[in-house]
DNA sequence: ATTACTATAGTGCGAGTAA
DNA sequence: TTTACTCGCACTATAGTAA
């Protein structure tokens, strides 16, 4: 849907029209968007055919009522702002298994970090990590969480290497009807952004899933934090 | 603000561009929009020219930044959005002050609404209402408190006449400095949209703010009923 | 790989106007 | 008042291409 289409439409349910139907004008809409009436009226009418409102001449202007795919559009243009504006409570990111370099479980088993993570986890993560590849598609949520504030490790110097600092996030992960709660996202507080997701959990995630690379995931992630 | 140019600034957004600078390429936004990499080039130089975006060349891209005037333009997005979808808690709407016919001092007054008011506002009104005439840019706030749910006030008959039922919505009322609470407005059951909010108040509001037909006031909307 | 210029193709805009 | 058609023109998009 081209965004000149989608700005009507939004005017239409701002007067309303996700409710209930809307009595409006082409000239009426044409202010709005500071188009001409002849724009505004074959923004309308384009709505109309690509099935976005139901409409109906009436005494000086139309009726108009968004159907359901109407809405859609509308809803899914406020997910995305929401994910930059909103305060979102979770985020539910999908990402595909894959086997790490084994660095993740060299990091986290450092004691340093461990610690921590007993400490503000209270429980053991087990020694490896459940990797997750993501899609750029993801980028937009992936870019919320780490707006959020998570629960902060420290980083620590050992054998002459500095260990950052990173957030993590609790989060539960899910295949098809299988959900495991209690995990936990990590996510590196230098790096700009990554493709992929490194969880923790106590388990041993990739045998209790009998999972397999390349199979798909979806972890929840928890933004605010439970004491 | 054009649409598509809003369109491709809400992308950068998307990319983390309202908290730190992101990389970004023509044709990144151009598959993003379904657009050409040149229409995407050209989206990009005229956000920059037009001051909503800092931008860098770079290696394999560029480098972009949402500056403060870009963020209020997708926030005034996001805040259109939330009036539609967003669950609010509050809303505040503008309006001048004018001199009903009386009308609405009459059907407040009647006993049938004047116990309800005092049962669940544990007020008494004063007997007239306070009435605010709107401007058009206010109906989206109107819509919104109309999806709400206030404190229903049953109908009844009295002399063969029918009185319906109405909502009442918790607000506070306001001028320059001066701030009175307790107030609540009464939005019909069946009327579909005016341009008048009447308002009660255990006050003599006109005396209370020593005003005259003509003066602005702000009303803040509580749409969460507080037992 | 990029960005972004020039030139051309095409879409969209709005004035005029009918119903 | 409306809606919405035709039509001329301008703006916008893209192909080709240079840097």
């Amino acid at each position: 849907m081209k965004p000149n289409l989608l700005a009507a439409l939004k005017y239409i349910a701002l007067q309303g029209g996700t409710r209930h139907s809307v009595h409006i004008s082409s000239s009426d809409l044409a202010s709005m968007l500071e188009v001409s009436q002849q724009s505004a009226s074959r923004y309308l009418i384009q709505l109309f055919e690509e099935g976005y409102i139901d409409r109906k001449l009436a005494q000086g202007g139309q009726i108009i009522g968004i159907k359901s795919s109407g809405i859609t559009a509308l809803k899914k243009e406020f997910s995305e702002y929401e994910l930059v504006f909103g305060d979102l409570k979770t985020i539910e990111i999908e990402g595909t298994l894959e086997t790490g370099l084994g660095e993740g479980g060299y990091y986290i088993s450092k004691k340093g970090y461990m610690t921590q993570f007993q400490e503000k986890l209270k429980w053991k993560p087990y020694k490896g990590t459940f990797n997750l590849r993501l899609d750029e598609s993801q980028i937009p949520k992936i870019e919320a969480m780490k707006a959020a504030e998570g629960l902060l490790i420290e980083g620590f110097e050992q054998e002459g290497r500095t260990f950052g600092k990173a957030w993590i996030f609790k989060c539960s992960i899910q295949k098809e009807v299988k959900i495991v709660e209690n995990c936990a996202v990590i996510s590196p507080k230098r790096t700009h952004y990554k493709r992929v997701l490194e969880i923790i959990s106590p388990e041993f995630l990739r045998k209790e899933f009998n999972a397999k690379d390349g199979d798909t995931f979806t972890i929840t992630i928890s933004l605010v934090i439970l004491k």
